[in-house]
Parts: structure tokens; C-alpha cells; sequence
DNA sequence: CCATAGCTTGTTATCGATAACAAGAGCAGT
DNA sequence: ACTGCTCTTGTTATCGATAACAAGCTATGG
């Protein structure tokens, strides 16, 4: 064995040498400038493969002033929500040559938001997709953001340039229509927590249309997302005779509060029917199936980079341009709600 | 409005022109270094917080040869596990001083293997966390793990200094144990992909737990840990009249088989008891809850960072140290088991 | 035959930080 | 008073690439 030291990784000047150029035209060629005589490219190609050589990414960040990274700031919820759009960010950046570094803050507060997004920023990526329900925020929020192109998923963060949108209102008007069609006039509505945008728009969407049908609007019970705080919403609902729907807004609180329900005696759909929003893989295999108001979240983030990278790369070309791609929403019918 | 121009961030050329220092002293007082008159150093962070200034850290790791950046690289599956693993990493790569940059491959080829490690590679990561549960691998992928030091979680990849492990075989033999115990002799088993070491590890569990209690060895049904896949499981197994037990080798496989079998009008836990592995949050939630066998998935996302960091700091310090974590299972009983 | 243009390649400067070395100040011990 | 040490700060070189400029060479046309 003779690789005895660190064998430092070969640099471009090692490249060059042994294919007998410069540096620059080593560049040149690896880059696919045009104006690279086609043996000299080949004899470069050559030598950097029998090298083993690869381009130091943080040297060219340096100079050129991209890192070709993108950075993502999320609450770190392990929900299935999350990481479905995680990985739809990650496939369409990758697909268009970014990496993509992730931060995950685990409260809503200024503060936290700042450090995320400190460390984002520090970090020197090209562009930040935020994937946060906040309402709002401090000037040294604003501040972070205005150094570095963003994106907003949901939430219409100030200076999050674009939006990717999904139009809750919309989703939680098709959930609360449905319920009606079927014939239930005392609709309740498990939300999500307060601090949260999605929450209020759904709320708000909810009790709009049931206004606009003239139907009583309950008091909203209020939920954390987590199965468990669905459950004790379904305690308590359970226990009302006359509460024959509800609109769980998500799919794993929807989880809980079937199981609530079922465990003081009444049945879903005969006696009282759910609908969410989500359609996560496993709302399928609930008992009974969950319907529900699907969320393309994966789509979603897709949405989101290809937003950035325009954002990123037209430099301020086509400036109006779309500013937001809305999401529609679609309801998936199964058995979790009947007709009355 | 006077900002026009794009106004290039402050650099610590500016920070020690403010000051009235060096930049190398700027440098050093930011940086925490022991011999900096006080004076000097607040002189300095006053100049730096005046100008908003931020360490370029590209720059920085020009020059150290450190990112700070760890790479994550994992399948593509949007399963809860895969998010509560990453979730765990982020926070203890946040909490010590590391970003994470993420790449999710979507298959187990050499090929894309070699791809995500190449892309992590190339972005000048400090460190890989593999968590792939590939069975074996190329040179190419050797020599690309060669070059950065890297932890496996699950899988002993070549050259994965470090390993995370969660003992599946054991894991696999609660679940089956506690079926026996139940008195139950006719067990069968949804494994996983074939080409998952975790299927393999929890199949040969379950095997040798059968064995010893010389309890006969049904063949295995596969799935690919989709819930949709431990339907179709289901919808074989409820079909057999003897079989009563069923250990199947995810949470999300189980949901699906239960409510296969349900269709096929057979009760769980009445007629069929069911244990999975993994105690997902949804796991108590389903009808009925599941027994189920724990896997830490965010704590071992945890280890995994604290042996890179290791790995990474003490630079060959301590050689054999403890070189792997792990992680004991912990069987988990609901209501979807019962005895005979 | 010279001028102009275009192609190919090399040279030098630069990105923003830190490492390594150097230099001046202050202080103690002989 | 001189030597030698420590503390503080500054200077210069460097990391690995690319941008900007420069230079040599080959066509092409009048």
C-alpha cells in the first residue's frame, strides 16, 4: 500500500499539467464554453477522468457568486405533509442542478425564524424556499429575506417574491359542500392550530360556505395536526348527539378523532361522517377510508424551485410574470362520510 | 429609496476598515480567538453588527478545507420513518454547529448511487450519513465514500467507518415471540423489498425465532412497505384459514393488510393477530391499534451526526472507540394481537 | 499585401476568508 | 541595561476556481 498521505484532491492546475494547457482552458473545456478546439477538449476530458478529478464546487461559489444551493426552511413536524414536499423539492432541484440544504426550526417565534434563516443565509445559497404557516414577522425576518431571493409555499411571507399557493379556503369550501350535499346541516370544524395561515384560511373557508347555505356555524374545536390532539377533539365531539358531520383539517387528526369517536360507541359514517384534508398514502387504509380534500404537496414543492430557479436565473427579465401558481384542489370521496 | 445598487454584502474588509483593524484581526475577534485586546474585539463586533455583517461561509471553507456541511443521502420514499430520521439529523447537525444538504436517490442502482454520492461529494461536504439500505455496491461508490468520511445508518456500507444500527434480527424476534406467546404456531410474514438488508434482517429474525421454538416456517410474502402492498398481502393471507398470525415488516404494510382482511370479513385481533415494526405516530390511530415493535428512528438520526461529528473532530484520535450505536427495540403491545 | 475579424489559448487579477510568519510593545529576570 | 518571552496586531501567501484582458494565429476581402 502506497497512498500513504491524505492525497489531497486534484485541483485543476493538476488537470492542466498533465494535459499539458492551462488552467483556464482546462475550465473552458470542462465547462463547455464553445470556443474549445475539439481535440484539446478531449485531451482535457482525458486527463481530469484519469485524475479522478472533480470540480471544488465552493472555490467556483466563490468566484462566480453562486452556490447552485438552495436552501429550505420548514417546521420540523414529522409529518407526512412535510416530508412529501421535501421530496418534491429535492427531485426538481436536482433535476435542474441545485442542491438543496435543509433547516427545520421547531417553533414559530421571530426568534427561531431568524436563526434558520441566519443559517441559511450564512450558509450562501442562491435562493431560500420558505415552507412556514407564519403570520407574521420582525424586521430582522424581513431583513434575512431581502438578501436572498425566496419563495413562499402557502404563506405569503413579506418579500417571499412568489407564492406557490394552495388555495385552502377552496379546499375546505369543496369538504364543507360535500357534507352538505350529503344532507348534514350541523357541520363541526376541527382545526388546526391557531398561529398557523393554513388554519385560518380553512376555518374561514368552512365557515363561509356555511354561512352562504344559512346553516349554524359551531364553535371550532382547535387541534396541533397531531393524531392525538385529533382524538381529543373526537372526545368531545363524540359526546354530542346532535354532531352528525365534521371537517377535520388534516388527515392524521381525522385518524384520531374516528378512533375517539368509535371508542364511545357511534360509527363513521352511520353516525357521524369526516372529512379532511390532505390524502396522505395511509387515508386510504383508515377505517373507514378517509375522504378527503387531496393537497399535491410533492407537486407543490416542485412548483416552488421551478419558481426560484426563473427567480434565480432570468435576473429580473420577465417581471411580472405569473406571481403565483394556484394549486386546485380535489376531493376524494371514500366511505368516511354518508348521507344523512 | 437609495439603494440602488445591488449593494454587495459587507466583507471583512469593510468590518476592519469601520474598526480600524486589520481584517486578520477581524478575523480573529470574531472568531473567539484567545489573544484579542477586549477593547479590540468590541470595536469589532460593534463595526460588524453595524454593517450587518454575515462570514461568508464559502470563502471560509475555501480556505479551511471545512464546510461545516454534512450530506444526507437516502431513498426517495416520503415514509414517515425517512422523515423522522432526517428531522433527528437536522436537529442535532443544527445544534452542532452543521447544515445538512440532502439528496434522496429513487432507486438502489450503483448508478444513482453513484450519482447522489458524486453530487454530495462535489458540493464539499464534510461528511456522508448513508441511509441506504443497499446491499452491496460498486467501486465507484467506494472510492466516491472513500474520499469523505461517512456513517451508515442500517446498512454497513463499505468503507462507512461508523455504523447506526438498530437490530433488526432482534426486533423482528419480539414481535415473534410475543405472537407465541400468545399461542399462536402458524405465523406468517410480509417482508419488505427483497433488496432491503432490513428485510433480510427482519426475515432471517423471524425465521430463526420460529426455528427455535420449532414452529413450522411458512414461505414469505413480499411487499415494498407501501400500505397499497400490504393490502395485497392481506388479501392472500385472509384467505387462508389457518393462518392466525400474521408479522409484517412495516407499520404502513400492517394498515393495509388489516383492512385486506377485514374486507375478506375476518376480525383483527380475533381471528388474525397482526404485529409490525416501526410505532409510527399513526400506529396507535388505526382500527385496531397496532402492536408494534419501536424503532427510534430521530434518535438514531441523532447517533448518526454525533459519531460523524466525532469522526470529523477528533481527527484519528481515538481509534476504535465504541464503533457502533446500538439502538434496542422495543415491543410495543395494542390491541391488534391477541391470544388464541 | 495589409487590415480586420474571429478563433484558440494563455496571463493576471480576483472572490473573501484564514494560516503562517513577522514585527513592535511591554515586562521580568539576571 | 540587555536578553528573552508573551501578548497583540499587521503582512503576505494561499485555498481552487473563473472573469477579464491580451496575444498569437488563421481566414477573408479589398
Amino acid at each position: 500500500m502506497k497512498e500513504q498521505k491524505p492525497h489531497r484532491a486534484p485541483s485543476m492546475r493538476d488537470v492542466a499539467q498533465l494535459a499539458g494547457v492551462s488552467a483556464q482552458t482546462v475550465s473552458r473545456a470542462l465547462s463547455d464554453h464553445p470556443n474549445v478546439q475539439p481535440e484539446t477538449r478531449q485531451a482535457v476530458k482525458d486527463a481530469a477522468k484519469s485524475l479522478g478529478y472533480r470540480r471544488n464546487a465552493t472555490a467556483r461559489a466563490l468566484v462566480t457568486g453562486k452556490s447552485n444551493m438552495i436552501g429550505v426552511i420548514t417546521l420540523s413536524t414529522s409529518s407526512y405533509s412535510r416530508m412529501t414536499l421535501i421530496v418534491g423539492i429535492e427531485r426538481e432541484a436536482a433535476a435542474r442542478g441545485y442542491s438543496v440544504t435543509f433547516v427545520s426550526i421547531t417553533n414559530l417565534s421571530a426568534r427561531s425564524l431568524e436563526d434558520g434563516l441566519g443559517r441559511l443565509v450564512a450558509q450562501g445559497v442562491d435562493g431560500i424556499i420558505t415552507a412556514i404557516p407564519l403570520q407574521d414577522s420582525s424586521t430582522e425576518v424581513e431583513n434575512l429575506l431581502s438578501e436572498v431571493p425566496s419563495v413562499a409555499i402557502d404563506t405569503p411571507l413579506p418579500a417571499g417574491e412568489q407564492v406557490v399557493g394552495f388555495d385552502q379556503g377552496h379546499a375546505a369550501r369543496l369538504a364543507v359542500e360535500h357534507l352538505i350535499e350529503c344532507g348534514h346541516t350541523n357541520i363541526w370544524h376541527v382545526a388546526g392550530p391557531k398561529d398557523w395561515i393554513e388554519s385560518e384560511a380553512r376555518i374561514a373557508g368552512w365557515r363561509r360556505a356555511l354561512e352562504e347555505h344559512q346553516l349554524p356555524v359551531p364553535p371550532e374545536i382547535y387541534g396541533d395536526w397531531s393524531a392525538e390532539s385529533g382524538y381529543r377533539a373526537g372526545l368531545i365531539l363524540g359526546r354530542m348527539p346532535d354532531a352528525t358531520a365534521a371537517f377535520v383539517a388534516s388527515d392524521e387528526m381525522a385518524f384520531g378523532l374516528i378512533k375517539a369517536v368509535k371508542e364511545l360507541g357511534r360509527c363513521v359514517p352511520e353516525d357521524i361522517s369526516v372529512v379532511s384534508i390532505d390524502d396522505i398514502e395511509l387515508a386510504a387504509y383508515c377505517a373507514p377510508p378517509l375522504t378527503t380534500v387531496r393537497q399535491p404537496l410533492e407537486e407543490m414543492g416542485r412548483h416552488a424551485v421551478r419558481h426560484l430557479d426563473v427567480l434565480l436565473g432570468d435576473e429580473e427579465a420577465l417581471e411580472p410574470q405569473a406571481k403565483t401558481t394556484f394549486i386546485v384542489p380535489e376531493l376524494i370521496v371514500r366511505s368516511s362520510t354518508a348521507a344523512r
